[in-house]
RNA sequence: GCCCUCGUAGCUCAGCAGGAUAGAGCGAUCGCCUCCUAAGCGAUAGGUCACAGGUUCGAAUCCUGUCGAGGGCGCCA
């Protein structure tokens, strides 16, 4: 619709062009928006105010001008010109009803459009470590993904849902040696577990697993472990209130501490039975995510292996790329990547003085492969912590010769969550952070998803625990998805007294639909299509929670003023095909949202 | 110190490719169930859009500076 009040006005100003009454560089493609404000019609263009100078002429002397030229247009009602210099447009009432046979015929597809139609964008997102169980950081950079993966999706373009696991580097090998570490203990070996270890329950869950297998096959004694390791520094029980070590702790580096333990296990273990322990735990741990992430209502296409890039040699080619470059040059043992070439704040380490790769390489062989996999976009979804992290990495793009402009990284800050009005305190320690399935559990699937994705992503998020699990009118997604329950009870009610909810054929009796509650309900279906459009391509599924909440209160309001299963006939089968079209489009875009839309509260 | 994000009603936030009188929800106050779920609806009150400049017909929105909040600045991942 706004696209035609678009070509309309485009009309107009070519007519004033021709005409001379306009320069050549006033053509353009016209400003159009919804009015805020009801007074001002359905739609309104400041096009006037805008081309006042270029006709050396007063606002609105041009949009009385504007107004003479505009074509006749059936769906209009009456254009005016008002205050500065606007033209407000009005719909006629017709214009307005014609969405519901839409609604009703297009069904799930309503809204839809083919706006990315043959494009390829690739998303990826959570991407955490797989050390341990997703946390509720993870949780809004989940549904956030999946939601913007959905809006895409709905608009036309071809997503590829993607999640790279960091299966390679030192994260991995504190992992296996924390495993090992905890199996040792279960073996009956008493030692003092390093405090940069994995002290997660789960870690003494995966070693039980290992001991139940194997018994006491993979056992060294502690001491012949321990043998030679440099010092641990205290942990956080061997700190006392202000954080200073207690007079017994270790003084020493936990860095050095926990590699060098790294080193033992893997020359105690051998290559074989370390990569065991090694793949067990990477398996244990990458189906738990998967599982709570499919339970969260989040699926991907690929699950992308980080050692699967140097295994196909990706490492390496885009090392080598970078040499013929010039863009990296050896100092002081290391390969570097002259990232300052490129307005990033200083150079980064490719590969470290003792010969390993770093992780920012495997990244730019991740993108690197990315765009050769052809995506015409490719988003990265990522904590805000890791915002430092972009200027390199698009430097790095630009130094292979990619288009840095092809990837798109969006920054999610991190959710807070409050509990009785107070902050739940989430430590990095281990043990105190709440899990994703944790908060699953407490406020249901549903309340998380809708939650996580209500506000802006770069917004911090407030997430009240006892709003999100209330059941009132407070909870804005008990708010909407009882609006779509009500209108399965009407619709039960009148089956119940055997009146037909079958709708009649087309526009039929819509006519009947006058009231102020009805034409506002009605108006608001209509703006679906452009709400979707908008959220999709600005990636801001926040837009879509927003609109739930007008079309959800437009419809309660609709249901307090007025009964839908009247006796009038024609004006009845007028009224349920209205919220036969209210309930489509609330199911459409909660789907979208990863929401369920409950016949029954 | 440098960089990023952000300061809008008592609280949580929309609005920000400049547009008309700055909007919701919660909380507060007052109303509405012989009637399709009151998990609902209606009404009222509540703002120097952090502050100061600038750009222009017009600034919450763009630019600069100040103040304040959070985050980031490893041969970690």
């Amino acid at each position: 619709m706004r696209s035609q009040i678009q070509t309309l006005l485009g009309t107009a100003l070519d007519r004033l062009v021709e005409r001379g009454r306009l320069p050549e560089t006033a053509r353009q493609i016209p400003q159009v928006m919804r009015s805020q404000n009801p007074a001002h019609g359905d739609f309104s263009s400041n096009l006037a105010l805008a081309l006042a100078k270029a006709a050396r002429t007063q606002p609105r002397a041009l949009a009385q001008e504007l107004l003479e030229a505009l074509p006749e247009a059936p769906f209009l009602e009456k254009v005016e010109i008002a205050g500065p210099g606007f033209l407000n447009f009005f719909l006629t009432s017709d214009a307005h009803r014609v969405w519901i046979p839409q609604i009703l015929a297009q069904g799930p597809n309503f809204g839809r459009s083919q706006i990315g139609a043959g494009k390829r964008v690739q998303v990826e997102f959570v991407s955490a470590n797989p050390t341990g169980p997703l946390h509720v950081g993870h949780g809004r950079g989940a549904a956030y993904g999946a939601a913007v993966s959905n809006l895409l999706e709905a608009v036309g373009f071809q997503v590829h849902r993607e999640y790279y696991v960091n299966d390679a580097g030192r994260q991995m090998d504190i992992l296996t040696t924390s495993i090992w570490l905890r199996y040792l203990e279960l073996c009956g070996e008493t030692l003092r577990f390093p405090s940069n270890g994995y002290r997660g329950d789960y870690v003494w869950d995966i070693a039980a697993n290992l001991h139940r297998e194997h018994g006491d096959a993979y056992r060294q004694p502690a001491e012949t472990l321990f043998a030679g390791v440099p010092e641990d520094a205290p942990t956080e029980e061997e700190r006392d209130a202000q954080g200073n070590p207690l007079a017994d702790a270790p003084q020493g580096d936990k860095e050095a501490h926990i590699d060098a333990l790294i080193g033992r296990a893997k020359d105690l273990l051998g290559d074989h039975r370390y990569r065991l322990i090694f793949e067990l735990g990477l398996n244990t741990i990458l189906d738990d995510i998967r599982m709570d992430l499919a339970q969260f209502g989040v699926e991907y296409d690929q699950w992308f292996s980080e050692r699967s890039l140097a295994e196909r040699g990706l490492i390496y080619r885009a090392i080598e790329r970078l040499r013929e470059a010039g863009y990296a040059y050896d100092r002081a043992g290391a390969l570097w990547f002259r990232a300052s070439a490129f307005g990033d704040e200083k150079d980064r380490v490719l590969v470290r003085e003792n010969g390993q790769t770093t992780y920012f390489a495997s990244d730019i062989a991740y993108h690197m492969d990315k765009l050769e996999r052809g995506f015409d976009r490719v988003i990265d979804i990522w904590g805000a912590d890791h915002h430092g992290y972009v200027p390199r990495i698009k430097a790095a793009l630009r130094a292979l010769g990619d288009d840095p402009d092809r990837l798109s990284v969006s920054l999610v800050q991190f959710a807070i969550l409050y509990r009785g009005g107070e902050r739940v305190p989430m430590s990095t320690r281990a043990g105190e952070f709440v899990t994703l399935r944790q908060l699953r559990q407490e406020v249901g699937r549903d309340a998380a998803r809708y939650f996580y994705v209500m506000r802006r992503a770069e917004q911090h998020l407030d997430f009240d625990l006892d709003l999100a699990k209330s059941q009132s009118n407070d909870n804005p997604v008990y708010y909407v998805q009882y609006a779509h329950a009500r209108i399965c009870s009407v619709l039960r009610q009148a089956s119940d007294r055997g009146l037909s909810v079958e709708p009649s054929e087309g526009d039929q009796h819509l006519d009947l639909l006058r009231e102020p509650q009805e034409v506002d309900l009605i108006k608001c279906l209509g703006r679906y299509p452009e709400v979707l459009e908008a959220a999709a391509l600005q990636e801001e599924p926040h837009q879509l929670t927003h609109y739930l909440r007008d079309l959800a209160n437009a419809f309660h309001s609709y249901y307090n003023a007025h009964p839908f299963l009247v006796d009038d006939e024609k004006l009845r089968d007028g009224r349920i095909k209205l919220i036969l079209a209210t309930r489509q489009v609330l199911r459409n875009a909660l789907n979208l949202l990863g929401v369920s839309a409950p016949e029954q509260m």
